[in-house]
RNA sequence: CGGGGAGUAGCGCAGCCUGGUAGCGCGCAUGCUUCGGGAGCAUGAAGCCGCGGGUUCAAAUCCCGCCUUCCCGACCA
């Protein structure tokens, strides 16, 4: 491609309401432009990116033995009242009416459509299993667009569904997706991580986010700093500890102590002097049926999520004023498990063996010291409902976790038969019996994975693209285009490149050499070859690499081979 | 939905407080000189000053309403 021919609308400046990295350089190397919140156009350059980030997926995909097929953006309503999701998607669900008055909605996501297709075709367990993807458009209205296309409302989304006769095959299926997307991310260039992620009301270990690795990152990943676990911190689990109770002889005179409106951590510690790891922090929930108390200690933070799995509740949210009263007698701030009645009391392991406690009196403006869990109250259980940090015990190995900022890219998750059952999606096993299938779904984000590949990878300069997706591979910069011999030099090499199949830019504008340099290492391609007078003069091109800076002179006769011979290496 | 910014030329911004011919830098067009890391000079095109209403002889500027957009939070995956 010549730059001339192209269109690529590299800013100077930065876009003033672009905040993160990767919004930016792709709003300045001229891959994208803002239509409205969360929508945006792709422009050329940007496409080359998200066709070659794509293919790699679809190649991957194929591979796997998916097939691809597309599915409607727009849905009638029908589908989602048949699976039950019309009236739970809320608000970010885009509905609409035609001309009929008919409702439709904008396609969020597959599953009805591909449960539908589905159940249509397939009857027999001779045709399954199958896995079915497309690379398409989906429209989520989300609250709060931002970060540019990493959350974008409009958005483009490789999404699988697998159908399987059985939970092992199901369970096959899964493993499959689960190696593809490992090879998907290594030859898109990205340093990621599978990690555990929080799969609900199924269980088990069947849902993985991968997460591209980036200080940047809206996500906290959990990893173990000796075996291979990882996990986000919904899932995170942390070792139970093997610790004994305190000895009753070291126990404190347990005493009421007024402590006049102070509510929160800090201020009661500040005016006990005593730090945060001698609290007893106490949250009331309301499950929906019941209320319960939730103790962990003061420097740590509950995990609703772990909590709400442990309680095996529907529902579960922070109590409001009322329902503390209710429950305490105390106004919110002063809740504590000494002569707490009538709730469920679930401590997180890390009180066990804790002495001299700090807690809440159960009466305002009250705290009591030297609270002891043997001698002056008692809990239901023990459990692990607390969010993980660097240092807890890895629930594998009990060596120390570390934590580290991560972009969600690809999600895995074995759906069970939710869909099937609601939408009847049923085959005939050998014996002639009904079965619904067992599904899982698996998503891809394209456009957030090259915003995460540039987030991970730029310096101020610009974008450093891993090679695989970069739009193209090499740049020949000729720095003088009304030059005769070096637009002879530089054509030459052009054309051999393009005649062996290499993805190669020309640029061929009539623009200072400084202009094409600077918008060089802004869009980020791998190889740089410069033209110049130095080709003319001592028959060099000058090669440079975008990510390392290394540069090196060769002489025309070699140019091409070299040029060839780097291509491969490139990353 | 709550809190906080911002809407003026394609981009970045000033002007608004204190009402009176709409400006600067970059970009764009033309010409000349330049040409290995965002050139210099000259000339030029380009604006419903977010929208609607009000006050006023007069509104980018003051008042009211709305819309859009960005950030933080809540929410979501």
């Amino acid at each position: 491609m010549r730059y001339t021919q192209f269109l690529i609308p590299t800013l100077r400046e930065v876009p003033a309401d672009a905040e993160v990295v990767s919004h930016q350089l792709m709003l300045r190397s001229g891959m994208i432009r803002k239509l409205a919140a969360g929508i945006y156009s792709t422009l050329p350059l940007g496409e080359r990116v998200m066709q070659k980030t794509s293919q790699i997926v679809r190649e991957e995909m194929n591979r796997a033995g998916a097939l691809e097929l597309t599915l409607p953006f727009v849905q009638p309503a029908e589908l989602w009242h048949e699976s039950g999701r019309w009236n739970v998607y809320g608000k970010e669900l885009l509905r609409l009416k035609d001309r009929n008055e008919r409702e439709f909605c904008l396609g969020p996501t597959h599953e009805e459509v591909i449960t539908d297709v589905v159940r249509g075709l397939i009857s027999s367990y001779k045709q399954l299993p199958i896995t079915l993807y497309q690379i398409h458009i989906k429209f989520r209205d989300e609250i709060r667009p931002r970060f540019g296309v990493m959350r974008a409302r409009e958005f483009i989304m490789k999404d699988a569904y697998s159908f399987d006769a059985d939970e092992a095959g199901a369970e096959r299926s899964y493993m499959k997706m689960y190696a593809a997307y490992t090879n998907i991310f290594a030859r898109l260039g990205l340093r990621f991580r599978a990690v555990e992620a929080d799969s609900g009301p199924i269980g088990g270990s069947f849902s993985h986010e991968f997460m591209v690795l980036a200080d940047t990152g809206e996500d906290v990943i959990v990893i173990c700093s000796a075996c291979d676990y990882a996990a986000n911190t919904e899932k995170a689990e942390i070792l139970a500890p093997d610790v004994r109770d305190a000895a009753p002889d070291r126990f404190g005179v347990l005493e009421r102590v007024a402590t006049p409106d102070m509510r929160t951590i800090e201020e009661v510690c500040s005016f006990l002097k005593t730090d945060p790891a001698s609290v007893i922090k106490t949250l009331v929930f309301d499950t929906g049926d019941g209320a319960v108390a939730a103790l962990v200690r003061g420097d740590h933070d509950i995990n609703e999520i772990k909590l709400k799995n442990y309680l095996k509740c529907s529902e579960l949210s922070l109590a409001d004023e009322e329902l503390i009263e209710k429950v305490t007698g105390a106004p919110r701030g002063f809740a504590g498990p000494v002569g707490l009645r009538g709730v469920r009391i679930i401590a997180d392991y890390g009180l066990k063996g804790s002495i001299n406690m700090v807690a809440g009196g159960n009466e305002r403006d009250v705290h009591v010291v030297n609270v002891n869990m043997s001698r002056d109250f008692s809990v239901d259980a023990f459990a692990d409902i607390r969010l993980a940090g660097d240092g807890d015990a890895c629930p594998r190995c009990a060596r120390p976790l570390t934590t580290t900022r991560g972009i969600e890219v690809g999600h895995i998750f074995k759906l069970g038969t939710k869909y099937s059952t609601s939408m009847q999606a049923q085959f005939l096993d050998a014996q002639g019996q009904s079965h619904p299938m067992v599904m899982g779904c698996y998503g891809i984000g394209v456009g957030r994975t090259v915003a995460a590949a540039i987030e991970q990878s730029h310096d101020s300069d610009g974008i450093i693209f891993p090679a695989p997706i970069a739009p193209f591979s090499v740049l020949i910069v000729l720095v003088n285009p009304t030059d005769e011999q070096q637009n002879q030099i530089a054509a030459d090499l052009y054309e051999k490149l393009l005649g062996h199949g290499v993805d190669v830019l020309l640029d061929d504008r009539d623009e200072r050499p400084g202009i094409k340099f600077k918008d060089a290492d802004l869009i980020g391609i791998p190889l740089r070859v410069t033209v110049g007078r130095n080709a003319v003069k001592d028959g060099c091109l000058d090669m440079k690499w975008r990510k390392t800076g290394e540069q090196v002179q060769a002489p025309l006769a070699d140019a091409f081979d070299r040029i060839l011979e780097a291509l491969p290496n490139l990353q």
